[in-house]
DNA sequence: TTGTACGCGTTATCAA
DNA sequence: TTGATAACGCGTACAA
């Protein structure tokens, strides 16, 4: 367990003969040190493998630009939103410090082991909190917090969401226009996102005058909640003629316990997920689905908290990022 | 941008009139001082929302509790094997500091990053190195290195990897007995772990005295993998009558191909995955495997990482997790 | 319990 | 360019 002391700009400085502070301005890139001095100090950190410290610094300086990243490694559409939110902060010429949500720990956790590295601002992707819980959260938080996923408009944190609720009920009207009129919706209680997305489905149902109908699947958010449903529902032998799941995993699940009982999709049943994973065009698959952007919601959320950082006094937002509906091969005409 | 300074133990010390000492004695849960100090103290520090300058204590301390974890969010297997790390440092006191690849990153930055952290070791999940590149990151990295899922026996750095080779080998002879004899290898040439399986399946395959086929799918090792493969060979009309995939997601991609163009499986194609992720499992899927362990894979990895903090001259271990062949119902007696 | 004092590696400001 | 000096938040040793 013993740290082995890394080469530190002292070092440096003692190998070469010259000060501590020529070393660090050489290393920090400042104006002032002279060419010569510059090559060659770059060229004994590189040999001596120096490395700056990173607590160190943080120590230090009055301003970081490091942004705390909570996910959930597992999680389906979240991976990606990391990975477009690293190059979001790339841009802005910020850095991304993670923290993962596994096992036990809870997001307040998470949250404070990301404000010990001072953490300028702190990203929650696919927080399962509540409005409340992230209220809360934000409120006991010195720094500026994006939830991105899930939220309500706040005077806390930021909110960046794709339109889930606009984007359900296109899709239901779309079924519609297709001639069905029993169509179900594949809720999963626990994933907060969801929510929006229900109320997209019953708003539009109402306004069809038709009956809205909400399976409540199993607490898990991927395939196998649609496929819990999906075996139900056959052997119930109460099948709608349309289906618009939480997720395309979700969606997918049901799918593949559909086709695997011979039923035919889209000519029995048409079913829609939420997201676009790439999953979703696969041959074979070809899920029609709500398209999240995960580059549009990265940027939205680099962008709003930079805001909150710039302008101290700024209030939160909330961000709508169109979720628009992509007609594929799962939603056709309904059975009569 | 500018960073608002947290509490810190001093204004704790001030607030309460005690010293700044008697206040990191309390946090720092020492005996001595008085349950009644203890009890000011620590209601005090949650009241002014404390949290400790994580940066401070690494720079103080001798010794750092840090791993780091580098890792690669959207590949299939890893979030996984992230999350059993998580879970078997903190078996031992540890703590994960993650840090990922994404756009142009490399592992090289990655790696940086975490020893500017001042992380005691080093954890690789799913590199796509080699065994050269690897050795020579090891070499210039100045504590310990482990690398998970990929990797040759070396003197530089600690290997976990599941026994792909003699997993692939078993799954061969299972097919064999099942009386196939034309069997096509799913290769991601750009995923390091699918090596070892690639040997396997050589090997299995000229002990049986039969020719080995195998099939390069494109640059990705996901679904669309194995669907590009299956859309071709049902072109030239040249199925084989079994498959083995690099893993579970190619063989997944190609299944659906498969299964979208009438061909039934397993009664005209056996095809068998690698990994045994949770999608294998899912009813109207249940495809056969070769389980990868991700708790034993994870536990591995810490203990070797582990084993070289206490013993710094302890030469760097190989560790091969056993990957047992899951048989479900994708494979069956092939066609003739 | 407290005060005093130092050091961890870095950034930063001054005057030379 | 350099040297002197301070500061960041915390851990820790020592004497009172």
């Amino acid at each position: 367990m013993e740290q082995r002391r890394l080469v530190t700009m002292a070092d440096i400085a003692r190998q070469l003969g010259v000060s501590r502070q020529l070393v660090s301005a050489v290393l920090r890139d400042e104006s002032g040190p002279s060419a010569e001095a510059r090559e060659r100090i770059i060229a004994a950190a590189r040999q001596l493998g120096y490395r700056p410290h990173a607590g160190a610094q943080a120590l230090r300086r009055a301003r970081s630009i490091d942004i705390g990243v909570v996910f959930t490694p597992t999680h389906a559409a979240e991976p990606e939103i990391v990975e477009s939110v690293y190059a979001a902060l790339a841009r802005r010429g910020l850095h991304a410090v993670l923290s993962a949500l596994a096992g036990e720990r809870t997001t307040g956790e998470a949250v404070d082991e990301l404000l010990g590295h001072r953490c300028a601002a702190v990203v929650l992707v696919g927080s399962e909190l509540s409005h409340l819980e992230l209220s809360r959260l934000a409120s006991s938080c010195p720094v500026p917090l994006v939830s991105v996923g899930t939220g309500r408009r706040s005077e806390a944190y930021d909110v960046v969401v794709s339109a889930g609720e606009r984007g359900v009920a296109e899709a239901v009207r779309h079924l519609i226009g297709l001639g069905h009129s029993e169509l179900l919706y594949l809720d999963v209680p626990a994933m907060r996102p969801a929510r929006a997305r229900l109320r997209g489905y019953r708003r539009a149902m109402r306004t069809a005058g038709l009956e809205p109908r909400v399976a409540r699947c199993a607490d898990t958010n991927d395939e196998w909640a649609g496929a819990g449903v999906a075996g139900l529902l056959l052997e119930q032998g109460d099948l709608p003629t349309g289906v618009l799941a939480a997720n395309d995993r979700v969606a997918f699940g049901f799918l593949q316990v559909l086709r695997q009982s011979g039923v035919r999709v889209p000519e029995e049943v048409s079913v829609v997920g939420f997201d676009d994973l790439r999953l979703a065009q696969l041959p074979g698959v070809e899920l029609t689905t709500l398209r999240q952007d995960p580059d549009a919601m990265a940027e939205a959320a680099v962008e709003a908290a930079a805001r909150r950082l710039e302008d101290t006094g700024a209030a939160p937002v909330r961000i709508l990022i169109p979720a628009p509906l992509v007609v594929r091969r799962t939603t056709g005409p309904a059975r009569r």
